[in-house]
DNA sequence: CTGTTAGCGCTTTCAT
DNA sequence: ATGAAAGCGCTAACAG
């Protein structure tokens, strides 16, 4: 309430009779204080409602307690899991987060780098924008001249030289795949060529290309029956409906829909709820888990990776490079589970 | 790469023979600085790989570009919403994000505002861990004595006297009350009385209250033809599926059931459907949308509250008194809206 | 155990 | 349009 000129060690030290250095270590380190003294500190330090300067501090001890979290999208529940497992974890080790969400714009990503670097972050996880080859943002210089510590979470730079948690995508399209051959019966009416539909992110995104890799590698004794249709599109709901609906009024009901994500996978749902396509007369099938459905009793089998793991993870690697610089640089793979 | 001493102005200053004050004028001030000066010192900064210090700065005028964001939980996808609108628009205004998520724990609650404290928050937007009457954390003293702007969002404290973004409850209540009646059939079949199961938060929550309230008065006039059941919780899943569980066994299918909030509706339904019973047993309804069901075909009615807009106007009104510290205190009251 | 000195990087006077 | 000096609040490094 009241005005309140900000309280400082200065002040305490005044009211305590001691200096500001005494009053410093009362706070940070009081093993090297006097019992009594210290007491009393502790209890000016109450009364006049003394708060520390952060910035001081930290621009005396050019360390921070920071970590920033670069994310494209807090949407996608996946990544809020991600967070929630980094907040979680980074709590535990004293450090504060500072997140931003880009909203998929690299121009937002890069100053929030900039903001991170300002703040003397201690440590940065980051899952860009963008995780095709030509995206080499300009920030990575200044990334790399400072020394902030870096994981990468989930979506990779190319060529960036940080650490990164990323998920076994290869494996994930592989697995998807098996499962339509062996339990869905692609491939096992003979009358037509199947048509497998994957609904992918855009076509250059590492994610998507390795993704569909593991498809393709998984179908590649199935070359003559099955014809692989992909749709290009960008992880997020709204253009996986049209262009699902576009290609349904095309080329009709394929065998099987497989989203390459989350809110893809739903996207082609709700494209065939539209359409009126029953969900008997195709197999859709998905990366992610669909959240809640199991109560509706709905089930869309699928890769599902645990996000949670994947963040706590990256922060783990994460305290490693930040206690050790020198650490190696490591990619460390987390492989999902088929739920049917 | 390289070892790298931090770059500093005074760096660029001499790079470029001029001092650091006209260094720091040049990229805070252009105007005040002679174009081409100002051009050679862009270009060393540039060269140089500059990267300002956020602490020095940030001791020198001590206000900062800084928003805290504390909240008991991003799981819930209510709160993941209102948090991107933060988010979004705190970056328009040039304002970084510090989120904290409290898991629940009044003292990660309180550390966290001590945290931003020493950070020198220029405001910030709190959705406490309970708004139940008897918490009175005791960072509200240091809050109150501080400068930082304070914006409570859903979630308020009793008496704290800082402005709010809330819900009509009371409204939201009341109007799923009426539907249960209109449209619901309750009390309509006077065999015997009815029995309305609410699956509330905790006892005392403000939240909870209101919307009981509301729910209380809608039905006053049918006291004696419909029961009130009421199980307390926490907002979250899994207390809700054993509590409806429990209820079942212990005094049967009632003819409705309402939920609370997005996750004890679900919890409910989760219950339900454990227990084998159909969704034309009883009739269920809820308070903030269950994310994608409609892709599904599965129709919850639910008061839907705008989790967008409630953050966007947590953080304009954050602004207006960040701006002008004797701005008035005020509750913004954000209705929802009957989705069936 | 406590104090002195000095300086982190930047910006605000007040001069020039 | 540019500079000199001073200091924001705090903490290392060295004394005592």
């Amino acid at each position: 309430m009241a005005a309140s000129r900000k309280v400082t060690i200065a002040d305490i030290a005044r009211h305590v009779g001691m200096t500001n250095i005494t009053v410093s270590r009362a706070l940070n380190k009081p093993e090297l204080v006097r019992p009594a003294t210290r007491e009393r500190i502790e209890q000016a330090a109450l009364e006049l409602g003394y708060v520390p300067n952060a910035f001081a501090r930290g621009l005396k001890r050019s360390d921070s307690r920071l970590i920033g979290v670069v994310t494209a999208s807090l949407d996608n529940p996946f990544y809020a899991e991600m967070i929630k497992a980094i907040s979680r974890h980074a709590k535990q080790h004293d450090y504060a987060i500072m997140l931003f969400d880009t909203d998929s714009d690299p121009r937002l990503e890069s100053t929030a780098i900039d903001t991170l670097l300002s703040y003397q972050a201690a440590g940065l996880i980051l899952s860009p924008v963008s995780d095709e080859p030509d995206y080499q943002p300009d920030y990575l210089v200044r990334l790399k001249a400072s020394d902030i510590a870096v994981v990468q979470l989930d979506r990779t730079l190319h060529d960036s030289g940080f650490s990164a948690v990323v998920l076994d995508n290869l494996w994930a399209g592989e697995r998807v795949a098996h499962y339509l051959l062996e339990e869905a019966l692609i491939a096992q009416r003979r009358t037509e060529r199947d048509r497998l539909l994957v609904v992918a992110g855009p076509e250059r995104s590492r994610i998507t290309c390795e993704r569909l890799e593991g498809v393709r590698e998984a179908l590649s004794a199935q070359a003559g029956e099955v014809t692989i249709d992909v749709l290009w599109g960008d992880y997020t709901l709204a253009p996986a409906v049209t262009q699902v609906r576009d290609y349904l009024g095309r080329h009709g009901v394929p065998r099987a829909i497989f989203g390459l994500n989350q809110l893809i996978t739903l996207g082609a749902l709700k494209a065939l709820r539209e359409a009126g396509i029953g969900r008997d007369q195709t197999c859709v099938v998905g990366i992610d888990r669909l959240p809640y459905l199991e109560i509706f009793d709905i089930t869309v089998p699928c890769v599902v990776h645990d996000g949670y793991r994947a963040g706590a993870q990256a922060l783990e690697q994460l305290l490693v490079q930040m206690r050790d610089p020198q650490a190696e640089v490591c990619t460390l793979t987390v492989r999902g589970e088929l739920v049917t």
